[in-house]
DNA sequence: TTGAATTTGTCCGTATGTATT
DNA sequence: TAATACATACGGACAAATTCA
């Protein structure tokens, strides 16, 4: 180790002042030293050990700090290796009329690729009878998906489509890897967008699996149902996007339309 | 205290099993007491002194769950008091060709209401002036405010607008509390949405005070730019909602026009 | 392949501060 | 004022994952 390298962050040594918390002070400057290019993205940060003695506290205040960022989404920890600065650029996921995955974060991502996880016909629930216009307790396939985005986790889907009218979708999903490609298979020439609602919140157990995310990472959730031509509801998919890799954008029409 | 009272969780002795954290089985514990109904919105956690003796652990463990749950929104401490399950119904504000703040939220509370926090000319920075489609450097107004819905911090808005066309805004926003009011005030007889993006991160400390967060909090943050009928952009604006509190609808625009 | 060093993760115990009742 | 309950901070010990000689 050299004698004068850049010193990662602010050495100051702290003491409680104002009342507000040593950790959050050693949280503010670690964020400060992002913000102003000290510590670049992927950058890794001294150990624990060296911060504690840099800032004079015991290192578990460091670790109190060190938690709250990468709840933030700021740093990620990994056990046995560091603790490195987050990247947070974000693929932009357009919503409209004629929203398509694939569309959507084309050009965004060198790669982009989906995998089934699960499928499985069942009795459709009430919300999910409601959302397709079925009869209660109609019999419905259950398709579970994930996306990646440059190998990365972007996004895990949930959709329900009627089974009489879609029987085997899961097997021609598999095949293609594009609900688009699926629903045309069973004859859905065109479909549109009728409504999305979204919502944001901390991601599960089973989500953090799913998508390898950090305990507490943010999930934003869309509930979306697309209606064919007829207007006669074809899904309804609740899909849940990585908050730190991903923005929605609501465009106008016209834009996607040209495509 | 009665002998008889319900088990507000489950105290069953945990010990280290199955690789999973103790302070991860005592949130799932009480995520699950939440689920199941034994315990109802708003009442009190048992003190964590006896959570730690009925879990068999010491009460920093019991403390790290209950800190990760407070992260997700599940429960809210208040130091002094106790730790209370958190209400998470929301409200729906839609987002279309035609949004309007009041409209949106109209009949879902009993009381809404706007407040305006600070308001300031300042020169347009790169990203505000392309939005706003102005030279780089044009002079802008700032409105920075905070809406409530039944008492409770609802959002946070600011939004600029060109200062040659709109100057003086403030004061009339002061009044009226209203943006579609003060642009009507300066003729602008109708606007409508030409975007918006959607995101979602961890609030920051000045968001946290202003919107009466607990840190750790949730965001939705919405950026959007409203232009008037000729097409020229009037309104920049970046809303921060309390993502535990809303859910955004993307609609399409008949719903709303026919209002 | 092994094993030591490094680094983060979990848990315990104790003490003190601060807000509420 | 006193008791209660959450917040912060320190110290120690060991576990688990990774890295590297």
């Amino acid at each position: 180790m050299t004698a004068d390298e850049k010193p990662a962050v602010a050495s100051t040594r702290l003491r409680k002042q104002g009342g507000v918390a040593l950790w959050r002070q050693i949280a503010d400057g670690i964020r400060q030293g992002i913000r102003e290019g000290v510590l670049g993205n992927g950058e890794r940060l001294p150990p624990e050990t060296d911060l504690a003695e840099r800032f004079g506290v015991n290192r578990h205040t460091v670790r109190s700090a060190i938690a709250a960022l990468v709840q933030e989404g700021v740093l990620r920890a990994e056990q046995g290796r560091g603790t490195f600065i987050q990247n947070k650029e974000r693929i932009v996921y357009p919503i409209s009329k004629r929203t398509r995955f694939s569309r959507g974060i084309d050009g965004q991502a060198r790669s982009t690729s989906g995998r089934m996880v699960d499928c499985l016909t069942e009795v459709a629930s009430e919300i999910v009878a409601t959302m397709l216009a079925l009869d209660p307790k109609s019999p419905v396939v259950k398709l579970k998906s994930v996306s990646l985005a440059d190998g990365l986790p972007l996004s895990s889907a949930t959709s329900w489509f009627d089974s009489r009218r879609f029987e085997g979708i899961g097997k021609i999903y598999e095949k293609t890897g594009s609900i688009t490609a699926s629903l045309a298979h069973f004859g859905v020439e065109d479909y549109t967008r009728r409504s999305t609602t979204i919502s944001a919140r901390h991601a599960d157990e089973i989500e953090c699996r799913l998508l390898s995310l950090a305990p507490g990472a943010i999930v934003l959730v869309t509930k979306a149902i697309n209606i064919d031509a007829s207007g006669k509801p074809i899904q309804f998919s609740i899909t849940r996007f990585v908050a730190d890799r991903v923005e929605l954008s609501v465009s106008p029409e016209e834009k996607l339309e040209a495509l």
